[in-house]
DNA sequence: TATCATTGTATCATATTGATACAATGATAA
DNA sequence: TTATCATTGTATCAATATGATACAATGATA
């Protein structure tokens, strides 16, 4: 099947089964050890990268339907995935999509709902679909050029997500079951793009008290060997839900 | 013109201007000396208050038709507005709609964005609009039974603007031009649903330096007259983007 | 056994917050 | 005129959190 008519196909099937006028953006940062990606497609005919993305079928919850994409995109469950913003500027979905049939869905204004998750990308296998031709892990620091808005979708989801950070303690899916912590620090320091003081970096977490200290260390390396951590899932969870500290 | 024939004109119109499946709703926020309200709408043949909101217009950026909406029930522009969540659960648009004809673009599952907005209700004036027969401030503490989730949307809503108070300076718009310390002290309590210091709140307000401190203070009271302030404008302005404070 | 890189942890200065106290002010009434 | 009183402005101290720095402990390597 040549590439305009799995989309033919698709659009005609599109109005049975999907709301037209709304999709759905996921931006999905992979982390490990010291490096930060964004999963990227790159669609049949478009020359661009884009987003991983999908509609909202008609029988669907929202989140549900995130949740999904996520899932054919990249295999991984239950990992933290949340929405953060729904963009809809007029012209944002324009730009682009030229090259298709002017009475495709894909061509009409939309909306699109923003969604972030974070995973370990070494143990995720992104997934190309019938849709696409590519999907691939990119360095943060070496994005290439994406379609539409995409980028700005991806630059608010990672200062939310840094923003978070702050408030939300993180790390589980994407440190192996037991870590130290020099390497939640390189973690911290990889998302949030900047070095942190190693000796108060320590104090605060280890403050929070939602750590379970193991008693022998990592060996390897000429040095002390840093003691194992892994998180007391509990702590962990209600410190997720208290989450948002308060300040009054 | 009749309750259903009101509703059938504009859902024929509606297919040719807005796009369906997506849904506007605003949480305005009322304040005034120490009480909180929240603007609700009863629709023609609706027992239950619903959220003040509206459709998304085909050639409507978003924000624009959410300021839209709010200038349409309040007359109010130029105040704090911002979507801070869009809904999108399974079955949330079905209920408390059945006694409109199936076919109805009401009648069709729709997400909602929220925004929300912060006014001073004494300034407000509410509109009851053809498809409306009240529009009323309500109280918080004694809100009335509210159809589909907009009880739901607007705890969210509230919750997400006493977080936001945290990182983000209010008062604009909200206080006559000359306030004081105490005046603004209750704003914030009233908002927060809490009381707080008084010698602390202080302190931290004037570390901000966003405000015009005057030589005359507000006379009236067997006591010590209070300081008036004004916002000093650009320190405000740039306190509001500046916002969110890193904690890392 | 010495060396070295890295880690765990202590410590000090500084900043922020919570709690409390007290003086200043201005209307009211004796 | 003066005493009273409620409220406001502001200082202060303790407790807590944060930033910066130092130093001892550890474990591989030479």
């Amino acid at each position: 099947m040549d590439e305009m008519s799995v989309f033919e196909q698709r659009s005609k099937a599109f109005y049975q089964t999907h709301l037209p006028h709304i999709s759905i953006d996921c931006v999905v940062f992979g982390f490990h050890i010291n490096t930060l990606k964004v999963l990227l497609v790159k669609m049949k005919g478009q020359e661009k990268w884009a987003l991983p993305g999908g509609f909202l079928n008609k029988e669907q919850d929202l989140n549900e339907a995130a949740k999904t994409i996520l899932e054919e995109r990249t295999g991984a469950e239950k990992v933290f995935l949340e929405q953060f913003k729904t963009f809809g500027e007029l012209g944002r979905s324009e730009s682009d999509l030229g090259y298709m049939p002017e009475d495709f869905w894909f061509r009409q204004r939309f909306l699109s709902i923003g969604y972030y998750a974070l995973v370990d990308y070494e143990k995720i296998m992104p997934v190309v679909d019938e849709i696409s031709i590519a999907c691939e892990w990119k360095d943060i620091n070496d994005l290439p050029e994406m379609m539409m808005d995409h980028r700005k979708i991806y630059e608010e989801a990672l200062a939310v997500m840094r923003f978070q950070l702050n408030f939300k303690p993180i790390g589980y899916n994407l440190l192996p079951e037991e870590f130290t912590m020099p390497e939640l620090q390189k973690l911290y320091e990889t998302i949030l793009g900047k070095t942190l003081s190693r000796g108060n970096f320590q104090r605060k977490m280890l403050a929070y008290d939602i750590f379970i200290k193991h008693d022998k260390g990592r060996r390897g390396g000429a040095h002390r060997s840093p003691i194992l951590y892994s998180f007391d899932q509990d702590k962990y969870n209600h410190a997720l839900s208290r989450g948002l500290k308060e300040a009054w």
